[in-house]
DNA sequence: CGTGGATTGACAATGGTTGTCAACTGGGTT
DNA sequence: AACCCAGTTGACAACCATTGTCAATCCACG
């Protein structure tokens, strides 16, 4: 079941490189910073280039294929993510990140926004806090 | 007393710098950078060490009497805030932000969060569009 | 006044990200 | 197979927001 690895723009050379940065994304599924997949890749014994990296992130980003997050330090951080509107739950601990969906938000910045005439409303939202596994107690 | 100007953590000295940036931050009310507010406090004859801004700066944002929020490009940006938890509607055309509160979105995210058994539950929201005034037709 | 801790600011260092550009790749064409 | 050549790569330098450094300065208090 890899059918749902992210698909680079279209027109692109289907690269080595291109391939091991979707093919790392699929492997892991909490917020990483392009250096840390740089890292993953060399160490994986499929080493690309950092300005590749960045540029193959920045493509996929663009395309909608990654979710992009900012560090309190305004790092960038990327997951895979799917295609719909969705916002994430994300473990303060581990880094995990669940994707949610919210009818309800959406609903409501669209209320918002329009009270206060405000048009062609986009928003972001990322909801934090302690997953399970890591509030549990130590064994 | 109900001074509305951001107040330093306590104990410490209200210098002319720290009063500086602070007054700074009461004549505009859109997201601005250190930077921005560096130059600003120059050109205004009443400069200040660029390391002061940001110190001062991160101090007020640890005491919660300004928001920061990161341009799309990791940039940080500041802005004065009332005390309590509330959200902002920023006009991407010109960047002024309205406060805004939202006690469905509170309630939205946790029980989202709780249903996924995470808890010490936080979140961050933005709603970006464009101001009544910037869509309007030109004057 | 004098003293000491808080504060400042010029400057250097850090580090994520982007720009540069010569070398390389590989699909289409002859 | 050899040739093209636009797309691609990656080592390296440049950029720039932010943080660290530390000697000089300020100021509350005795």
């Amino acid at each position: 079941m890899t059918s749902t690895e992210p698909h680079l723009p279209h027109g692109t050379r289907p690269t080595r490189q291109r391939r091991a940065v979707a093919s790392a994304l699929h492997s892991f599924e909490d917020f990483r910073s392009a250096q840390d997949i740089h890292d993953l890749l060399r160490r994986s014994g499929d080493p690309v280039g950092l300005s590749t990296v960045y540029r193959t992130l920045q493509a996929l980003a663009d395309g909608g294929e990654v979710d992009v997050l900012r560090a309190e330090d305004g790092e960038a951080l990327y997951r895979r993510c799917s295609a719909t509107h969705h916002h994430h739950l994300v473990c303060r601990s581990c880094g995990r990140a669940v994707e949610v969906e919210g009818p309800t938000v959406e609903r409501w910045t669209d209320g918002v926004a329009g009270e206060h005439g405000f048009t062609d409303v986009s928003h972001t939202l990322e909801v934090f806090g302690t997953c399970p596994e890591c509030s549990a107690p130590r064994d």
